[in-house]
RNA sequence: GGCCGGGUAGCUCAGUCGGUAGAGCAGGGGAUUGAAAAUCCCCGUGUCGGCGGUUCGAUUCCGUCCCCGGCCA
């Protein structure tokens, strides 16, 4: 009950873009509110993926417990509605123990997943979203709009006719429920439920986040990210198309191993496509609804308790 | 020192048969409803190395100088 007077929140969420210092923070965090981390991350839960995806170690792990990390295979699928489920079970799990949940991570589908941001649409079959992608890669993504265009044309209008990975969602629902996707589609918004606390943190500076960002490959790459790397495609059933191996890094790297460009190429790209995510993090976080941004360059646990009772009993706002 | 290439956007380069130039990458902004570290969309004025000359007009042709490669001495 240390550092809050026993008026703690009962879940914080700690966001921020990839290398602004949630992991550090989050520890002191948790320390200080007697809290465990559920990690908020798509790349967090692959098993074997560790360095490249500058997971907690085990250091770090046995100064506070952690949940959904290394919940899955690299060969496995997760999303969000996963997310959410497993989520709030842990959440629950945690409250039972009379803790604090502490949310730390930057995917943030998953936190609006999780924030009533997803209307309820019916689960699509497996065989129904292999038969759809069969034919986006036959016809390409042009055709499939276009027939997405007749049965559902409010989907085709919001969705892009190059942006093959909506036009598969939308038409794989379309396929399994006989209803297009956009009637299931209410404009559901993320919204913090009462009580709870919604930080992130900012870095006001590009320049030192893109210092960071590069070092922090450097560091992985003295880590052991290259035997990470070649042990992930040795995996016999595990290829480059697999959702995890797309993700910042992993990706880079396989096409390094394919031959696809040189160790500096590969080093540059992965930096690139780091900097890249971070950009797109910020993009999201900025509609997302926030108690307060902690300035990434500076940001210390004093700062963050007291941003987290100054936001008690008041409503999180994007922007 | 001689010969041959090059010097154009932050980087790698294309191009202009003379009418002041455009791709990729990087960068910036945005979208985002079960793959999200994903998938997409939008954004390009830069003494076209310097100085002269020819021309109505030169980044483009000519001269000269500077710089960077390579080859020959």
């Amino acid at each position: 009950m240390a550092g809050l007077d026993g008026d703690r929140p009962p879940v914080v969420l700690l966001a921020g873009p990839t290398a602004s210092g949630k992991t550090a923070l989050s520890l002191a965090l948790a320390e200080a509110l007697d809290a465990e981390i559920v990690s908020v991350d798509s790349a967090l839960v692959y098993r074997g993926m560790d360095i490249g995806t500058a997971k907690p170690d085990a250091a770090e792990r046995a100064r506070a417990p952690h949940h959904l990390l290394d919940i899955r295979d690299p060969e496995d699928t997760y999303n969000a509605s996963d997310f959410a489920r497993d989520a709030r079970a842990a959440i629950d799990a945690i409250h039972a123990r009379g803790r604090v949940a502490l949310l730390a991570g930057g995917t943030l589908l998953y936190l609006r997943a999780l924030l009533d941001g997803f209307d309820p649409i019916p689960p699509v079959p497996d065989a129904v979203r292999a038969a759809v992608r069969a034919r986006l890669e036959r016809e390409g993504a042009a055709a499939l709009h276009a027939e997405l265009a007749t049965v559902d044309p409010a989907a085709a209008a919001r969705i892009h006719p190059n942006d093959p990975q909506r036009i598969l969602r939308a038409l794989e629902v379309h396929a399994a429920s006989g209803r297009p996707l956009s009637a299931f589609q209410s404009g559901a918004t993320a919204t913090v439920p009462p009580g709870w606390v919604s930080l992130a943190l900012w870095p006001e500076d590009r320049e030192s986040l893109r210092i960071r960002i590069a070092d922090r490959f450097d560091a992985m790459l003295e880590a052991g990210f290259v035997d990470e790397l070649m042990t992930l495609t040795r995996r016999p059933g595990l290829t480059a198309e697999h959702p995890s191996q797309r993700a910042v890094g992993y990706r880079q790297g396989w096409q390094w191993l394919a031959g696809e460009h040189d160790f500096a190429t590969f080093r540059e790209r992965a930096i690139a496509a780091t900097r890249q995510l971070a950009k797109r993090q910020l993009t999201g976080l900025r509609r997302f609804p926030l108690h307060a941004r902690l300035n990434a360059d500076h940001a210390n646990l004093s700062q963050a308790l007291e941003a987290i009772r100054a936001a008690s009993s008041a409503t999180a706002t994007a922007g």
